[in-house]
DNA sequence: CCTGAGCTGCTACCTGGGTAGCAGCTCAGG
DNA sequence: CCTGAGCTGCTACCCAGGTAGCAGCTCAGG
């Protein structure tokens, strides 16, 4: 693998699309690529030490994986993200250099790229226009948690749930992509919860004729229904705060 | 004020403490004032509309500002930071062009400094060294709110609420800085929970001799036992994942 | 000086969700 | 073919924390 990945054309091509590499030219991608390797992860690895996360950067070709908190003292895992073609991880690592406390699981069998910290670095002070996408990438990622933590505090457990279910619903296939088909404790972990509890929230929702249920599949049926699931938490009354405007 | 705030010694000052232009030289800084206004808000300014945040980004000089989030369906509100000096907010929004959820109101009177964003971008593409340290706080903040995201879903409530005490704790002053004389429901906002419950888990803390709390002020009796209480959340059998090792 | 807004400390009540445990199912591996 | 691990659906129980309401205090403004 002297000469990296530059062989295989996938690669390239799965790269140009990433949101992250969009704005570069073709040769700034080869160059990445010469530095790059692969490896495949089988269903179950778990990336638990901080020895790969700290010294590699990672490009996920396919499958899904599982990024997720937790805590030896107390026995909950929080599921931050799960990862599929075009997502990467460890970005922080890499521009702070310290290590990151999230971990990694596999969910189904994962093919990655990865380089090495040392040579990424280095290659994007080769390629400064790296940085435009990764501040965008970490602008959106900031306002996305601080939605999540607004909602692990003023929403309810179904609420959370039906707000998963409708933002990875999609409309044009009709069907819940990315989550569906992923076991109950997985869905509890994505929402801040425990198996038993998102099982009786979901099997609500199945016994109001919101969702159908068989064989880990999630079939949507009624999404007004859930949508006003989400709105109707609580009707209480207005934000009532003196406005006293601007004195310059 | 064609001039900006050049003339003020005392802001030149403050700018060069500020985390974001550490690595900047002098003359940058000046030319930063030069298109800078400022402004001071007293008690209770709500800025509550988007057109404040919209266009001007801010650096906070004196006073404190809470920043907060709220949704008017579900009353119930969020603290996200509580901004002092060398603070500064709406850089997701002049990095990014849209408009930020967050609100902000001010607890004790407060000045800044204010920079329109057109003007600010123009700076920030004239003096690109600002970058590092933009990137540097995004990911500070991002991994900040993971770790938020998950305390809320792994600890109770008296749990976050000696974190927010230990954090806050400032160890060569023996004293609790910061949030110290804040109401209840601003600590409560704070870690998620309402005025009761937090008021009660407080009660809790000065019983067990904990704290001392006289007239809103929070003294530091018992750190060893606050720590305590934060560590003995439970006990439970350690994280058992069989970890497959590197293939490659 | 009074008045009322806003805060604290507290009680009493209720419920959502965490916990434990189990039967039955599927499915991969031997 | 069987076996056991891992999953689902479900019951029953319990408690932390959300809700409501109130008395008493402070303090700024009229």
């Amino acid at each position: 693998m002297n000469q990296g990945l530059l062989q295989y054309g996938c690669y390239f091509e799965t790269l140009r699309e990433n949101i992250l590499f969009a704005d570069l030219p073709n040769d700034s991608l080869k160059t990445l690529l010469e530095i790059s390797k692969n490896q495949i992860w089988p269903k179950k690895t778990c990336i638990l030490d901080s020895d790969h996360t700290l010294h590699r950067f990672y490009i996920v070709i396919s499958g899904k994986i599982k990024e997720y908190q937790y805590e030896i003292n107390q026995n909950k895992e929080l599921i931050q993200n799960i990862l599929i073609k075009n997502d990467f991880f460890n970005i922080c690592t890499l521009l702070k250099g310290h290590a990151s406390r999230l971990f990694y699981e596999v969910l189904s069998s994962s093919e990655l790229i990865y380089i090495s910290m040392e040579d990424m670095r280095l290659w994007m002070d080769e390629n400064p226009k790296i940085i435009g996408p990764i501040v965008n990438y970490l602008v959106k990622k900031t306002e996305k948690l601080e939605d999540r933590v607004f909602d692990l505090c003023s929403m309810d457990t179904s609420s959370r749930l039906a707000k998963l279910l409708i933002e990875n619903f999609n409309i044009k296939t009709n069907k819940i992509e990315l989550i569906n088909g992923l076991s109950n404790s997985i869905l509890a972990g994505l929402i801040g919860t425990t198996r038993a509890v998102l099982n009786r929230h979901l099997q609500d929702f199945k016994a109001i004729g919101i969702l159908n249920i068989e064989g880990g599949n999630i079939e949507m049926i009624n999404l007004p229904l859930l949508f006003h699931k989400l709105q109707v938490l609580s009707e209480k009354p207005p934000h009532e705060k003196e406005f006293l405007p601007n004195l310059s």
